[in-house]
DNA sequence: AGCACGTCGTTGAACTTTCAATCAAGTCGT
DNA sequence: ACGACTTGATTGAAAGTTCAACGACGTGCT
């Protein structure tokens, strides 16, 4: 044997120092991040993050509605997550289940008029915070690397959950 | 009332179209991505993601000790969450509570051997599903951007939980 | 010294998420 | 039409996180 292979088969490659930096920094960002646009949200219209972004969905859907697994899919959490969470906000009158005609299984999640305001008015809070702490902290170029690694990473992973 | 000013005091800027994706990819790639390297040290080792940190900065710090508190501040969780979750780390023998000898009130988490070796075993499913995910996926530049941004984020929500 | 105030860590209850099991309904092959 | 298999949604219990309250201790002021 006299040249390849340059890795072995099974060896694990450590991180180096700058890539270790970087890890940690998006690690920590995104935590700190996520925590506090939830926390604002959640202080100022009892909204968590993951139910604004149910909301923001079905507004954007045809009828404002979007059947449970497609939810599910879209959001990358479980079927029983939705169906959890989907519960709490019919009880609190933001969102209205409807059996499905075209599936006798489905059940599709509408929004309710009352949901659509409280989406309204919280946006102004998330976008704020979006601005306030990532996009008006960043180039123009740095955010369009961002979107290209993120949309990498989302391609590497894929759908699959299990 | 001639020129300024260009944007008026308390008017919502939303995201325009390329902000919009970029955030969303970031969303969701985020998501995805802490998702799928919980799940794979779940499976692999019973250990969560956050688990896995805390026993990182055990790992690194002198006498693989730290203060709750500390702890608390590195990884931006509450003192109750560390709380909770030292207390299963420790039913499992996997870190050891020390009174403080220095502070009546303080307590330390200690790693213990067995924990260091879970570590070490844990480390190598951690690294490689960072590279594979992430670091792999992106060309040196966006990472540096990438970096760049998160420390930005960082710097922009500072240590404020409340 | 005494007191007010802040910090450290814990506790238990409420809430959210995960996990496994279940039931109902669609799909496919024969 | 039948059975096997897959998918859609729910359920309840277990596990994890948040929240408010508490007791113990340190700090600083008078």
């Amino acid at each position: 044997m006299t040249e390849l292979p340059i890795a072995s088969v099974n060896e694990t490659r450590w991180l180096d120092e700058e890539q270790q930096r970087i890890w940690r920094a998006f690690l920590g960002g995104m935590t700190v991040l996520t925590d506090r646009l939830d926390r604002d949200l959640r202080t100022e219209h009892g909204l968590s993050m993951s139910e604004y972004e149910i909301l923001v969905r079905l507004s954007e859907a045809p009828d404002r509605s979007i059947r449970m697994a497609d939810l599910a899919a879209a959001l990358s959490h479980s079927r029983s997550r939705i169906t959890h969470t989907i519960s709490r906000l019919e009880r609190d009158g933001i969102v209205q289940r409807v059996q499905c005609d075209t599936d006798g299984r489905g059940v599709t999640a509408v929004l309710t008029d009352k949901g659509f305001d409280l989406l309204a008015t919280a946006a102004h809070t998330h976008v704020r915070g979006v601005r306030d702490y990532l996009i008006d902290r960043a180039s123009p170029e740095d955010l369009t690397a961002l979107g290209r690694v993120m949309s990498a990473v989302q391609e590497a992973i894929g759908g699959r959950r299990f």
